[in-house]
DNA sequence: CAACAATACTTCACATGTAAAATATCTTCA
DNA sequence: TGAAGATATTTTACATGTGAAGTATTGTTG
């Protein structure tokens, strides 16, 4: 009788392969699922979540930031940035300048628009944090943590 | 003494608002970096994720499958599907045949070359799964994915 | 100081994900 | 039957993610 809620979700016949496969894919699935929702939420407020994350990035950090800074903590790849800068800038979000020491860096700064902005979205974010995964104990959010945390303390070490 | 990996690997300065926020955002991360590392395996075979897994679920299948069937089995939004197909069907992994019955309805057949492909990817792709989730145990990786279940369950309906 | 390597970005080409609208076929039912 | 509504899939427009190659600048070194 354990033949588990993630198969049936996915209309799978079979059952997993591995507990490691069938954790992998709830991650996944979970994942994708959240994602949506969040995408959903910043989508009415005119921003995706790439640009999202951009933005309360240079909130964080309280001050202009190098670009390739910017990208690093997105865990993204660096020639995505330029597109997503680009398009924050066209909405007047954010700034670029250009710095006079090392003229091949470019700041990014976050303009007061977008403050503004992200102020309107922090309770809602907060909110779906807690519709998300509120109904979890709090014992249970920081196993679900630990656990995943100690998944990817197993990362062959590569980034390339 | 619980500042956290997770804060530390996104250079975030200030601890986490809520539990909630730190659990979804642990998803979100581990999730990152496992499609990365996917990615890079079903590359080097020349595929994309989303290609294997309409491969894959074909496979499972085992018999030809309306267009929408697939798309519905991977959560993804239904224009991407025909893209997908179109470019599978040029690497000759699988063909289509419209219904003659519904003529609306294009079936989705796996070819024997994909078969093949599919085959030559199957213990590569368990070996990843072992290497990034094994060395949790089998009541760790249980666990988890009993957590991950908890916190789909709360899914606002929509899937508008 | 000139050549070369290293940096910080940007551009290109291509696969994918999303929303919205268009097409082609059924289905239904007045 | 014939018009309206449902379905299955495609098309279009746009944002994003990836790898590879190009550009501008800086640093290093013989």
């Amino acid at each position: 009788m354990k033949s588990g809620q993630l198969q049936s979700e996915l209309k799978k016949k079979r059952p997993f392969d591995s507990p490691e496969q069938e954790a992998l894919l709830n991650i996944l699935r979970t994942n994708d699922q959240f994602q949506n929702r969040f995408g959903r939420l910043f989508r009415a407020y005119g921003l995706t979540s790439s640009q999202y994350n951009v933005l309360r990035i240079l909130r964080g950090e309280g001050k202009p930031m190098p670009c390739l800074d910017v990208a690093e903590r997105m865990i993204q790849v660096v020639p995505a940035i330029t597109g997503l800068i680009d398009r924050l800038e066209r909405q007047e979000l954010v700034s670029r300048q250009r710095c006079s020491e090392d003229r091949r860096v470019v700041y990014i700064e976050i303009t007061t628009k977008a403050l503004n902005l992200l102020k309107k979205l922090d309770q809602p974010v907060m909110d779906l944090h807690k519709r998300l995964m509120g109904h979890l104990t709090r014992t249970e959010l920081k196993e679900l943590s630990r656990l995943l945390e100690k998944s990817r303390t197993n990362l062959p070490e590569t980034r390339d």
